[in-house]
DNA sequence: GAGCACTGC
């Protein structure tokens, strides 16, 4: 109770309640410590709006969902899962009682397929909406809808932690805004004067320097990936080395990304020891999902690692960009949650100023939406025109067009653009549909079971622990070897195989543990194939225990996958090089273990040709720079190409890659996995000679 | 000589 007075939102009250019962659509802008999360739920709940339905509050991630739920539920002195309650993937802590619920975005969306009116709300909060997830951009569009022409009782909060509450409410008819201020400290920005050679030598210089020279507080520097912390703190470590003894605090140095292992990770939530400080090197993870307690300085490079999604291509790429402005000010909060802070910019402030972004650019205009596309297709809107969907930030019309034409390949959708039987079945699955029209592929070719096994493998991130990666048979560690490597079918029979030997192993997570396998992955693997058997045929699929070393299943798996990704194949077939007449679409398979697809021909190798098209069609509106996997037939493919820069990146980092000049901002780095055998960057130019001095030796044996 | 930021159904 005492804890709530404190809280700054509950001096708006008033203003709040007033404001909702005036109006269909509400924004709130709260910084953080601001209370809205936990506190706006009640304060409607107070005002009476759970008589005639519930209180909805989104969460962008699930973590929150129930931490946020068992807060509430406390502060309302009842147990979780009566009057409070949350409901995520796999976990539904619900009950008739239930007035409050927090959700992730994802299980509302989910929820609307069967409630496209969100009946059983009276209120829908969603919070955190400035993250602009897909989830929250696809509910926002709904949610006007809905507001808007079918339900006028219900009430929409949008809360936002940035000024951009504004574009909020522009987007719903200038509706009111209401600020409530935060508890942040103040945090004193210093830039440099210059861009640096390499931010991540300069990011190690300045923690140093910020080390010997500052007062006591933790350290939080901010990087792209796991290869650059880890790099940055060897470098750290060596450097403390030498650092007079005595001279300044103890410092321990910590890796914070987010495919550390839990109990690696639980030890940046512990504090630093007395006479002690701890630098904590992060990705993006300490910008929003993870909040590290004691941080009073941060360093900011001012880059981030982004996914971004190419149309016309249909391929993933990750690359290196500029963060954002608002990505900057919230890194800098990071160092004000204790005590005022600091946060060092390695960047000029005229950087800043002119060449970041204002905003990030939002999720829906860089992923595929296929998925979402298709959800909107289910819910038969009247008057729906996906091309014309009031979207607060529209996605590329190529994108929009993209996601039709592979629903179309798919038979989730008609010529006319209706979705079909198939289409709806396809929307039930929590899958994208390319996985789901995959099962379904498989339920008529009668391998239901293993193809259930491997799209919830697929469904996972990646299975093995790093280091012990599957393929390479030099090194393998011993543990390893008893693994299946998939009798050459590749990934995906891999896959079906390891699963297959840890059900005979009584899912024994010691047993994932001693053959070098994410426990977490293979746990979520397990739960995502239970889940999604239920869903198919209401059985549970355990005890199906067919062989699946039989060369019939892994074609008929290979068929399902086929159907499954035949967008993607049909999609990048130009008409008329003669790639058509190679064969039918179920000559092609898609093997690879993520989302981007790539293609390989009946025998499971990759032709050169499609590589070539692969990497023409990739790279014509943006690439000068490719990262290739080392194949032989890699290099005659390179020879082809023209008009691209290929270079050896073999070794380089990302920000090694970005100091390059080279690499300007319109260059993007696309990394190729045809997945079935070794995944590595590659020193181009080695590769080459290597391959013309074995093509030489070929052509000289062969003469003789 | 070896990876892939982060979510979510």
């Amino acid at each position: 109770m005492e804890a709530r007075q404190l809280l700054p939102i509950n001096r708006y009250e008033e203003q709040i309640v007033e404001a909702v019962g005036k109006n269909r659509v509400v924004v709130v802008i709260g910084e953080t410590g601001s209370g809205k999360t936990t506190q706006l739920a009640q304060i409607l709940h107070r005002a009476g709006y759970t008589k005639d339905g519930i209180i909805g509050v989104t969460q962008p991630r699930r973590v929150a969902a129930v931490s946020v739920a068992r807060r509430v539920a406390w502060e309302m002195g009842g147990p979780l899962g009566e009057e409070v309650g949350y409901s995520i993937r796999f976990e539904d802590r619900t009950s008739r009682a239930t007035r409050i619920k927090y959700l992730t975005d994802g299980c509302l969306l989910r929820e609307c397929l069967f409630d496209y009116e969100f009946k059983q709300y009276s209120v829908i909060i969603l919070d955190e909406a400035h993250e602009r997830s897909l989830n929250t951009d696809i509910l926002l569009g709904l949610l006007k809808r809905v507001a808007q022409n079918r339900n006028p009782e219900l009430k929409v909060i949008i809360t936002s932690a940035t000024l951009d509450g504004q574009k909020f409410s522009d987007y719903f008819y200038r509706c009111p805004v209401i600020n409530v201020p935060g508890k942040l400290y103040p945090v004193q920005l210093l830039y440099s004067t210059e861009v640096p050679y390499s931010y991540l030598e300069s990011a190690v210089e300045t923690a140093i320097d910020v080390h010997v020279r500052e007062p006591e507080g933790d350290i939080l520097v901010f990087l792209t990936g796991q290869d650059e912390i880890e790099k940055a703190l060897r470098m750290l470590e060596e450097k403390v080395l030498m650092l007079e003894e005595g001279s300044c605090l103890d410092v321990i140095v910590l890796p914070l990304h987010a495919s550390l292992a839990p109990e690696v990770q639980a030890r940046v939530f512990q504090a630093a020891p007395p006479n002690c400080r701890r630098i904590i090197v992060a990705t993006n993870v300490a910008e929003t999902s993870l909040t590290v307690d004691g941080v009073v300085y941060v360093i900011d490079p001012g880059f981030v690692k982004q996914r971004n999604y190419n149309p016309t291509t249909g391929m993933d790429s990750l690359s290196v960009v500029r963060i954002s402005r608002v990505q900057a000010t919230q890194r800098a909060g990071r160092a004000g949650r204790t005590r005022p802070g600091k946060c060092y910019r390695l960047y000029p402030i005229s950087a800043y100023e002119e060449e970041f972004l204002p905003a990030t650019v939002p999720e829906i205009q860089r992923s595929s939406l296929t998925g979402a596309v298709l959800h909107l297709k289910f819910l038969d809107l009247p008057n729906l025109d996906i091309l014309h969907f009031d979207f607060i930030d529209p996605p590329l019309r190529e994108s929009l067009e993209d996601a039709l034409y592979q629903l179309l390949a798919i038979d989730a959708i008609g010529q006319d653009g209706k979705i079909t039987g198939l289409g709806k079945h396809i929307a039930e699955l929590p899958l994208e549909p390319a996985l789901g029209r995959t099962l379904l592929a498989a339920e008529d070719l009668g391998c239901l079971s293993q193809a259930l096994t491997v799209v919830a493998m697929l469904s996972s991130e990646t299975i093995f622990m790093q280091g012990s990666r599957k393929g390479d048979d030099r090194k393998r560690s011993r543990e390893d070897q008893q693994l299946p490597d998939g009798n050459k079918y590749g990934d995906h029979v891999q896959y079906l195989q390891i699963f297959e030997l840890w059900k005979k192993n009584n899912f024994d997570i010691k047993w994932c543990r001693s053959n070098g396998l994410q426990i977490r992955s293979m746990l979520f693997a397990k739960d995502v194939r239970r889940q999604l058997a239920l869903i198919l045929t209401r059985k549970n699929f355990e005890d199906d225990d067919r062989a699946t070393k039989k060369i019939s299943t892994a074609r008929s798996l290979r068929k399902a996958l086929c159907q499954g990704f035949a967008c993607r194949l049909a999609q990048r077939m130009p008409k008329h090089n003669g790639y058509h007449t190679v064969g039918n679409k179920s000559q092609l398979v898609q093997l690879h273990p993520a989302t981007s697809p790539l293609l390989v021909d009946e025998d499971g190798l990759y032709p050169e040709w499609v590589l070539y098209h692969e990497l023409m069609a990739s790279t014509r509106p943006f690439l000068r720079h490719v990262c290739v996997v080392e194949k032989d037939w890699v290099v005659p493919i390179l020879e082809k190409l023209q008009n691209i820069n290929v270079r050896s990146l073999s070794g380089l980092s990302a920000h090694e890659l970005q100091k390059d000049q080279a690499l300007g901002e319109d260059n993007k780095v696309v990394l190729l996995k045809p997945s079935d055998q070794e995944t590595r960057l590659v020193d181009v130019d080695a590769a080459r000679a290597r391959f013309l001095a074995r093509k030489q030796s070929k052509t000289v044996k062969s003469s003789r």
